[in-house]
DNA sequence: GGCCATATTTATCATATGATAAAGAAAGCA
DNA sequence: TGCTTTCTTTATCATATGATAAATATGGCC
């Protein structure tokens, strides 16, 4: 890092192969297949201002090779976001909520299984949120698609739930209440992930206490409908 | 600094004077608390990466004067961890949950609206995940702090104020049921901050009912608590 | 008003970075 | 076996970085 004066890695660069070349000369498909896998896992790690040098160490490569592949750093992390988010998506998802052959409990709990599955790892966590502080627009379009195909029908499906079926748009206040519910979920993801705390032992049993405490809270809305003219939550400065 | 042929800058490096100097000589100490303000804004924008020259540029003084108050980037950077976590963090807290004099709902409230006023703005939410990507170990230990002091505290006192008084240790499903609450609001401060989204509309009210969603689930625990072997919670593999 | 302590700047170092061009070497094929 | 393709490396550029030393100039004090 600082000035290792002689170091015995001087004479040859980025590889840790203690003696002349260890290359063995790949397929361009399956060397770039490479390249972006270390890829994900390195920018998870150190961020994207990790160096290419230090990325193409840890491959066993040197740093041009990157080149080869990628046109630009940039290009790199672009086929690292379409990777770890675009692919990962499943339109099932949306379809999955919607299924009202099935009690919405039942599709909740279903759903968030799976959609824990996919995200609560060191990758997908670590890079979403070293995009969010960069303010990189793969966040922003990712929470975008998570709000218009995952929470906006969560909220129709609970309506329909509570037989208040309608095609009015969906207001804040019910929009805020899923947010809750997804937020103490993809919380312990990041408690796991980017604090480092140790993972839950029991994930689906939390996916299914967050689920409960949803419906509780959205039945209770569900009754108090009728009367109030603003959003059917108790005014907290009450008695 | 480099070679910008014929930039205009390129004779007066680093301040956006327009001509000559612009330095008004400070006195030590008020030099060195408007460099870490200014110091934990930056960071709060680019991260620990962001550069010293940058940072420089925006106070409105050179480079090398940072390394007059602060004798390493590193040594910056801890007081501004010390300024942002460690100067704002509250005994009060602690104190203000355990009061029973007070409901537990209502303790409850009051500690998440003043801890949402301290924790959801922009510095502190940002620099806390550029801190708890990088490992830093201030993320950690405040992590820490907020179990001892206020995700166990408040375990202790729904056991009392369902009169399941104890001084056993607090256990894992306790806890989680906690974080599960504290995630959900937590998230919020996410969402505006690291993601960027437009903020909430309503705070407190989101609060009172994250507050609602833990003590509805809290209140079913303490009542299954006598009879099954597990925890309480309904087997999800169910019929 | 001139002097002096020191806050601030200029100039510079050593190293690290993303990127490019040219040299080298591993395989497929005749 | 030798040739050709192209995957991989060496060498290098231009710039950016954290940090230091020496020169400058500001403002209080007598």
């Amino acid at each position: 890092m600082e000035n290792h004066p002689d170091d015995a890695e001087a004479g040859q660069p980025d590889r840790d192969d203690p003696k002349g070349h260890r290359t063995v000369r790949m397929a361009p498909k399956a060397r770039k297949d490479e390249l972006l896998a270390r890829a994900i896992e390195f920018f998870s790690e150190e961020g994207f201002d990790g160096g290419t040098r230090a990325l193409a160490k840890r491959i066993g490569i040197t740093q041009p090779l990157i080149y080869r592949y990628f046109p630009s750093k940039v290009d790199l992390i672009n086929e690292v976001y379409n990777a770890v988010y675009m692919a990962q998506w499943k339109d099932g998802w949306t379809t999955m909520l919607g299924d009202r052959t099935l009690p919405l409990p039942d599709r909740l709990t279903a759903f968030y299984h799976d959609y824990s599955r996919t995200i609560f790892n060191r990758t997908w966590m670590r890079i979403f949120f070293f995009a969010g502080l960069k303010g990189l627009d793969i966040n922003t379009r990712y929470i975008n698609r998570v709000i218009s195909n995952l929470l906006v029908p969560i909220c129709l499906e609970t309506r329909a739930s509570f037989g208040r079926e309608s095609d009015a748009p969906v207001i804040q206040g019910e929009l805020e209440l899923v947010w809750l519910m997804h937020g103490a979920i993809f919380y312990q993801g990041i408690r796991e992930h980017v604090y480092g705390l140790p993972g839950l032992i029991d994930h689906d049993r939390m996916v299914e206490t967050a689920i409960k405490m949803y419906l509780s809270v959205a039945a209770g809305n569900a009754q108090d409908r009728n009367a109030p003219a603003s959003s059917g939550q108790p005014d907290r400065t009450g008695p």
